[in-house]
Parts: structure tokens; sequence; C-alpha cells
DNA sequence: GTGTGCATGTAATGAGTTACATGATTAC
DNA sequence: GTAATCATGTAACTCATTACATGCACAC
């Protein structure tokens, strides 16, 4: 008797979704979230489990011994695929943006000049390290999935994390370059008499 | 007796930094927070009050009556400065990513085509709204603060969201190319026989 | 035999929103 | 007078993570 209440319909979706492509356990599902849909979605344990015996008890999917004992393979069934359509239709819900990089950067005068650089220069780098590693992420999906009709859409998202960290990168390098401007006003033509 | 338990340091910080600018009741700083840090923060009621109220029994806030019987403002204290300088140095705890588009457009081979054209399109159009407010946002706060030290921190924040909202744009109208290309590959070398 | 990876599942906990109840003040 | 705005505060609920308990299989 699972009681997951008010169904999170996102977690549905991800996880009816994941099914769509092909059948696998729950734990495959985890890892197959983790590494492929990891830039955008994540799901945790206490998620997938019991959305799974939901999907199951209203016949979305269907549950069968796998490779050993103990274990389940979930295979989507037809009515699984509608569900899917038809959660895929709903309106995406927007959540409430939080960003503690920019949420710090905002109090900088507090934080100090050379504190909002050091956030920067992170953030920065960890664009890029991203950067690298949607580009190997895209190759390593365009080989293995090479003739899948999933395989468009997976370099969609792909390439909106590309633009996304690229944006990252132009941004900080840009604000650092405010932040060097601010810190010593040089050649500023307002004040005449600096050293 | 609030006990607002494990403090979520995060709210925390938002709130220390909006007293940081100036005193405010609480109502005003939800108003601020939405109006300013809305499109990379968000705060509620029934986080900022009980908050405020935990901040005050210890001394990081002061609580003043307001300009009318049973309003409040509150200003931050000297030690409400140093718990603000400590918190906006802690380490930036990366939230787990949930993008709803992106998760769409991933089982877009179930959603359709048209489908996700339709999203990438949406999608767009708010981005260019988004960016079009940004600029407003940006003229709005470079009046209002000509002079104020917070000023150029605010624009690197208005700066981000630009970049970002950009880089949107630019990732669906070439999505939207690519996924035209998908449904009628009339050019493909490779093919030889279409009409 | 023992550590690592595959695999299931639940309980405790956290963080946050929404909706409500309540009321004074201001503008028309 | 009445609607909108300013203002406080709480309770219920939702969504999700983390940590734990459990155990098989396989490589070394």
């Amino acid at each position: 008797m699972p009681r997951p209440a008010g169904r999170p319909s996102q977690t549905e979706m991800a996880v009816l979704g994941a099914l769509s492509v092909e059948p696998m356990t729950a734990y495959a599902m985890r890892e197959a979230i983790r590494d492929v849909l990891g830039h955008f979605w994540s799901e945790s344990y206490g998620q997938i489990y019991p959305t799974l015996a939901l999907l199951q008890s209203e016949g979305h999917v269907e549950r069968n011994p796998g490779a050993r004992p103990g274990s389940f393979v979930f295979t989507l069934t037809a009515s699984g695929k509608g569900r899917l359509r038809q959660l895929l239709g709903e309106e995406i819900r927007i959540v409430p943006p939080r960003n503690g990089l920019l949420l710090r950067l905002f109090f900088g005068r507090t934080l100090g000049v050379e504190g909002c650089q050091g956030l920067l220069r992170t953030a920065r780098d960890d664009a890029r390290g991203r950067l690298a590693e949607y580009e190997l992420l895209a190759r390593k999906v365009s080989e293995e999935d090479r003739h899948s009709p999933d395989l468009p859409f997976q370099l969609l998202t792909i390439s909106a994390a590309r633009h996304s960290a690229q944006s990252v990168i132009a941004w900080a390098d840009e604000s650092l370059k405010v932040l060097d401007a601010l810190e010593s006003p040089a050649d500023d033509p307002e004040r005449s008499s600096t050293t």
C-alpha cells in the first residue's frame, strides 16, 4: 500500500521517460539519470522507488524479475506511454530560482571585491570544466546511440548546457574586468589627483 | 519561542543581506527580494518571519516600531554584520538542477517534433521578454542608486541574467533549425531520391 | 574471506511554498 | 463605505534528499 499522496508529476515524467528509452532496474535508472540527465535533472532513490511502485499499481509500468534474484526490471506499458505523453504536454512549472553565487555577489560590498573575484574565478573555472565534460558527453552519446531516434533530442539538451556554460564564462570574464576597474580606478577622468 | 530548527542559512543570508542595504519591515523585504533579486532568488513569508524572529533572538537584528502600529522595522546590528560576513564566506551549496524544459525535450521522440518546437519558441520568447525586463531593471537601479556602493554589484547580477537569457535565445534558435531539418530532411546528400 | 558493485527499500529530516486568519491605513 | 495596499504571523502540505538497513554476486 504505497501512498506517495499528491504525486510529484515531474518525477513521474522522468521515470516514465527513462523507461521509454529502454527497460531497466530502479538502480540503473538512478545511474542513468545521474550520468545522462545529470546536468539538468536529478532523482534520488527516495523518489524513484515509491514512484515506480505507484506507477506499477496503476498499470503504467510492468515489474519483471531481473538478471539476479531480488532485482526487478521495469518496462513501460502502453498505458504508461499514454501517461508519459500526457505529462509531457503539461505546463512547465517554474521553480523559484535560488542562485547562491549571485546572492553572494549582490552583497559584494560586504563580501569585499576580492571575495567576489574569487567567486567569479571559481565559477568561470567550473564552467570551463563542465564545458569539457559536455564535449565528451556529446561524443559519447553520439557514438553509443548512433542510430537511436532519441539522439537528436539528447544532443539538444547537451547543446543547452554548452550555451549556458559559455554564457557563464563570458559573464565572469566581463565581471572580473569590471571589478578590477573598481579596485584601482587609475585613469578616471573625474578624479584628477591620483598618484 | 520560535524553533526554525536547523536554520536554512541561505535564507538567513538573504535576510541579513537585505538589511545590510537598508532597514525595512518584513513585508518590504519580501517585496524587495521579489522585485530586485527576483531573477535569481526568492523568499516567502513562511521563511522570512521565522528567520527574523530567530535572528532577533540572537541579537543579529533589532526590531523597532515601524511607521504604523503593529508594524516593525528591522535593523542590522554589528553582530549581524559579522554573521552576514561569515555566511557570505560559506561555501556555495550546489542545488540539484531541475529543468522542466530540458526534461521534456530529452523525451522529444515521445513528445513529437512539433511539440518540441512549440516549447522552444515559448522558451525563446520568454527569454526575450526577460531580456527587455533586465534592460529596464538595470536602468532603474542605475538611476535610483546612482551613488550607492551597492550599485556595481547589483549590475553584476543583472548582467548575469542578461547573458543567460541571450544564451537561451541563441540555443533555442539553433535548436529550432535542427528540428526543422529533422522534420524535412530534403537536401540530405546521403539520400538521393526525394521529390 | 573480503571488498566493491549491483540492488531494494524506508525513515528521518529539511527546506520551502501556499493558503489562511487577522487587522490597520490610505485612496477614491 | 469600500477596495487596495501595507503588514504580521502560522499551519498544513509538498517535494525531495540523506542516511540507513539489508543482502547477493563476483573478483581477487
